[in-house]
DNA sequence: ATTGCTGCAAATCCTTTGCAATGTA
DNA sequence: TACATTGCAAAGGATTTGCAGCAAT
C-alpha cells in the first residue's frame, strides 16, 4: 500500500487525522522505519506533549496502522503496520531492524502448529539477532 | 543439568552464592519455571530488599545463570538459563507460560540462516501466542 | 584491611491519568 | 452544543543508584 492509500484507508476507516496525528504519521512516512517512543518524544517536542505521542500512538495501535514491537531488551519500538508477515533481523552492533520473509520458516511454523497437541498457536514473533553486513565489514 | 549440578557449575566459576542469592535460586529451581523480577520481589519481600533482587538478578544474567526474556507487552521474565535449547507458548488468556521444542523449527531455521546474504544470524528468539488446553475447554 | 553485599531512600526512566482549556463536527 | 483532543502537571510502576553500614575473606 503506498503512503497516500494508507491515508485514505485511515478515511475509509473513520479516523481523524488531525494536526498531531498527521505529523506523528509522517515521521513513519518519511522513513518506513521503527521508533521508540521516547524517541519520538524527543523528535516531535517542540510540536506537541509527551501524552499526546503516547495517545497517539496508542491509538494507532489499536486501529492498527502501527504494530507495536518489543525486542528483547528495548522499550517498545513502533512501525507502519504490517501488510505483508514479515519477522526482524536486528544488529546487536548497530541496534538497526530489517526484516525478511521466509518461505521455510513459515512451513515450519505451520508443522509446528500441527504438532502440538495441547496449545493453540494463533500468533507468533520469531526475532533473529546477530549482525548486519555493514558491521561485519566494519569489524573492531 | 540437574539443581545440584547448577550450584557446582556455578562454584565452579568462582561465583559466590550468599544467602540472598540462593534464596532467589532456590525460588527457581523449586519450579523450574518464569518469574518477573516485580514477582520476586514480593515473594521475597520479608527476607530481602528490592535492589538486593534487581542486583542479584543481574548478576545472574551477567553470570549466564538466568536468561532475561521478553514477552510482548509485559516486564522481562527470568528463568534458569537454557540447558536444552527452547521456545516459548505464552497463554494470551492465562498468561501461563510453557515451553517446546520443535526439530521443524531449528531446521527451517537453519535453511533462513543460509538464504540470508547480508545479515549474520546468531541468536533467535521464536515465541508462540495463543490458548493453552485449559483456557481452550473453560472458553467463556 | 580490603572487598563485596546489603538496606534504605532517593532518583530515574517510561508511560498513564485527571483536569481544565481548546478544537471541531 | 456535544464530543474528541490537547497541554500540563502529577501520579504510577519498574528499575537503578548513592551512600553508609555490615559481612566475609
Amino acid at each position: 500500500m503506498s503512503d497516500t492509500n494508507i491515508i485514505k484507508d485511515l478515511k475509509s476507516k473513520g479516523l481523524k487525522l488531525n494536526n498531531s496525528r498527521m505529523q506523528i504519521l509522517e515521521l513513519f512516512l518519511g522513513n518506513h522505519r521503527s521508533h521508540s517512543a521516547p524517541e519520538l518524544v524527543e523528535l516531535l517536542k517542540m510540536k506537541m506533549d509527551r501524552a499526546t505521542v503516547y495517545r497517539n500512538l496508542n491509538f494507532f495501535v489499536e486501529n492498527k496502522i502501527l504494530d507495536q514491537i518489543q525486542l528483547q531488551g528495548e522499550t517498545p519500538k513502533y512501525e507502519l503496520a504490517a501488510l505483508e508477515h514479515h519477522h526482524h533481523l536486528i544488529c546487536k552492533h548497530c541496534k538497526k531492524i530489517s526484516s525478511i520473509q521466509s518461505k521455510s520458516l513459515e512451513n515450519a511454523l505451520e508443522t509446528t502448529t500441527n504438532e502440538i497437541k495441547d496449545f493453540t498457536i494463533t500468533d507468533h514473533v520469531f526475532e533473529f539477532y546477530g549482525l548486519c553486513k555493514d558491521c561485519l565489514n566494519n569489524e573492531e
